[in-house]
DNA sequence: CACCAGGCAAGTA
DNA sequence: TACTTGCATGGT
C-alpha cells in the first residue's frame, strides 16, 4: 500500500512546522479542522511573538482565542492549548528537552491525560514532533481500510493502529510518510462512494480481506 | 445552499 | 459500554 500510494503521490514531507513547539500546537489546532485554517492561526501566533511555552502558558485564554480564531473551535482549543503547556510548565519545567527525555509508551499516557489530548493527537506529537516510530490513526485511516475491506466499521484506534506498528519496521520516516500519504489519499478518494474506479489501492494485492 | 476539514470530551441511558 | 451532542471557522 505505502509504495503504491507514494509512488502515485510523490513524497508529501510532512510535517509543515519549523520548531517541535510549533508541531505541537498545530496538533492540537487541527483536530477535525482544515489545517489552511491552522496555519493562518500559527502565523496570527507567530506574528504577535506568542508561539512560546511561557508565553502560552502566561497569556490569557481570552487573548489566545482571539489569536487562533482562524482555526475554528477557538474557545475550546485555546483551553486545549493552555492545558498542554501547564502540562509542560509543571512536569518539565516547560521544557521539550526534558519533555524528550521520556520513554515513549510513558510519555503517551501522560500526553493522553491531557484534557483535550485524544489518541491522534498525542501520536501526532509523537511522531511529528518528538520522533517516535508510532502510527497516527485518522479518520482517513478508518475510512479507507473499511472501504477497502480491510477493517470492521466498529474498528477502533488502537486495532487499527496495530495493524501498521505490528506489520511495519518501526522506522519514523516511514509512519511520518505513511500516515501524510494516507491523508492525502482520503482528500481525493473514499469519499463519497464506496470505491473509487481510479484509486491507486485498486491495484493493490490485497494479502488478506474480511468476509463480506 | 450543503458539506467538509489531519478530534475530543461531556452528557445521557 | 454505546450513542449523541457541542464546539466554529473558512474553503469548495
Amino acid at each position: 500500500m505505502y509504495h503504491l500510494l507514494r509512488d502515485h503521490f510523490g513524497a508529501q514531507n510532512w510535517w509543515p512546522g519549523e520548531t517541535r513547539l510549533e508541531v505541537m500546537v498545530g496538533a492540537i489546532l487541527t483536530q477535525n479542522t482544515n489545517w489552511g485554517n491552522v496555519e493562518k492561526a500559527i502565523h496570527n501566533l507567530k506574528e504577535r511573538g506568542l508561539l512560546a511555552i511561557e508565553t502560552l502558558h502566561t497569556i490569557s485564554p481570552e487573548i489566545l482565542a482571539r489569536e487562533i480564531r482562524p482555526a475554528g473551535y477557538y474557545n475550546i482549543k485555546a483551553k486545549r492549548l493552555k492545558n498542554f503547556v501547564r502540562f509542560l510548565m509543571e512536569h518539565y519545567a516547560g521544557s521539550l528537552e526534558n519533555l524528550d527525555d521520556e520513554e515513549t509508551e510513558y510519555l503517551r499516557e501522560q500526553l493522553l491525560a491531557v484534557n483535550g489530548i485524544g489518541q491522534e493527537t498525542a501520536d501526532s506529537i509523537l511522531l511529528y514532533a518528538l520522533e517516535r516510530p508510532l502510527f497516527v490513526v485518522d479518520a482517513y485511516t478508518h475510512r479507507i481500510l473499511f472501504r477497502h475491506g480491510m477493517a470492521e466499521e466498529q474498528v477502533d484506534y488502537q486495532d487499527l493502529q496495530g495493524m501498521f506498528v505490528d506489520n511495519l519496521p518501526a522506522e519514523v520516516d516511514l509512519f511520518n510518510e505513511f500516515h501524510a500519504l494516507i491523508v492525502r489519499t482520503g482528500k481525493a478518494y473514499c469519499r463519497t462512494s464506496p470505491r473509487c474506479s481510479d484509486c491507486p489501492l485498486e491495484q493493490w494485492e490485497q494479502p488478506f480481506l474480511l468476509q463480506e
